[in-house]
DNA sequence: AGAATACACATTGTATACAAAATAACGACC
DNA sequence: GGTCGTTATTTTGTATACAATGTGTATTCT
């Protein structure tokens, strides 16, 4: 059974946010469309729809005569990320305990399922989907349409500067992972009794141990920076 | 000199967007392709993508095979309105103080000039544009691309509720309209000192006598309601 | 040789024709 | 008379052809 239209559509756009969120496509990237028709049997149209989609939830950016984009992920960007996550997070979680389904708490431990899964044997792509997927579900069960817009584009960028920065080489970032994995089940059993303020307070610590594991990528980089460096040009 | 399709497919957008704030086009309402591409001189390839696009920013919902329509305003998203919007509302206060730029300041100014010329002579629908379009720039100095998709989404339906429950019919609700203004006013100052507390406490301030305004509807039309009604189909 | 311009090529945006799906209308059957 | 099933009509989704815009290259002129 040949699968619809339809279905090749979801499918490159399930591609598409795959590929951003591993990296696979960088920040910045092109996308060359006539490659991508080819590459998923669709014509132009459909694609360009999913293009429009995509970038009215942040992975692509379109630009008037010139194409689709993967996002950037800027300085300034990376600013605005810490500045917006730990609030918005705090609050999807606590709504999150409040209201999720039992339906919904069996996909978020299937989801832990698969994280775990990923810590052990899968590559820093898998752990990374996992882990995005694991609070997808959240935001799910918080489900307020008001937040979660911006919830969403939390996430992506989440994954991308995990991606970046979580290749776990030292004895320490081995630790945080499993120490994120605990977390995860924490926030499970948090919901799971329904206890509001146990998750805003698991939202935060989790929250923290994800910017500490960034910041000790980010700010060494940045202290050994001379300030001659500052006149070079930065790369292509 | 012609305009291009470029510009007919702004101001369609342009158009669409009014229409779904001020409820000229009402929550629910089915859009005909047909006949907006008759009417904005455009094929249905780009009416289309301007669909995609206001479904993204959250002004309609495009159901498969089923066409495009008016995002709702439910009973279940007003909940959702009334819990997110403090939170999001205080923090793009609390950063446009921190970073408004000059340009921007002017340009909340004149915003506020024209509010209070809707306040005089306008129409509801010129006084919710005028009341959007000012928290729209608050939006634009906080700049913070995480914050932004939620916050802009508060206002669509900020500015359609507003519609629904701000015909000011009684003393009270013209003296509120008054007080909104001068908020308006306080907040301009705040931004202009970088008074970052200030700004925080006068968002709130202003959230809480719009609040009480809706709630002086709401809550009267709830406890009116008598029981045998709630099996009344509801008009088309 | 270098700069500027014109031309050719590639890519993006739009219109239209066609296919698929949903809705409405009709008629048969119970 | 009402309900179900079938067929027409409308509406939505996709493919393709065409137009417009951007980009690269070659050529010319200084």
């Amino acid at each position: 059974m040949k699968d619809s239209v339809g279905d090749r559509k979801a499918g490159l756009a399930a591609h598409l946010k795959r590929s951003v969120l591993t990296l696979a496509l960088e920040p910045g990237a092109d996308l060359d469309e006539a490659q991508l028709c080819e590459a998923f049997d669709v014509s132009r149209t459909p694609l360009r729809e999913v293009f429009r989609e995509l970038a009215g939830e942040g992975y692509l950016s379109l630009r008037l005569n010139r194409g689709a984009r993967v996002s950037d992920l800027s300085h300034t960007t990376l600013r605005d990320f810490f500045l917006a996550a730990p609030m918005i997070y705090g609050a999807v979680m606590r709504l999150a305990a409040l209201n999720a389904t039992a339906q919904q708490i069996e996909a978020l431990k299937l989801a832990q399922f698969d994280f775990r899964d990923a810590l052990r044997t899968g590559s820093g792509a898998h752990r990374a989907l996992a882990n995005n997927r694991f609070h997808q579900i959240t935001g799910e069960m918080a489900g307020n349409i008001y937040l979660l817009p911006s919830f969403n584009r939390l996430l992506i960028d989440h994954a991308r500067i995990a991606m970046t920065f979580y290749q776990p080489q030292t004895q320490q970032m081995a630790q945080n992972l499993t120490e994120a994995c605990q977390q995860h089940d924490a926030i499970i059993a948090a919901i799971e009794a329904r206890d509001e303020g146990a998750a805003a307070q698991l939202a935060e610590d989790h929250w923290n141990l994800s910017r500490n594991q960034i910041e000790l990528f980010v700010m060494p980089a940045a202290l050994d920076m001379p300030m001659g460096d500052l006149s070079r040009k930065t790369p292509a």
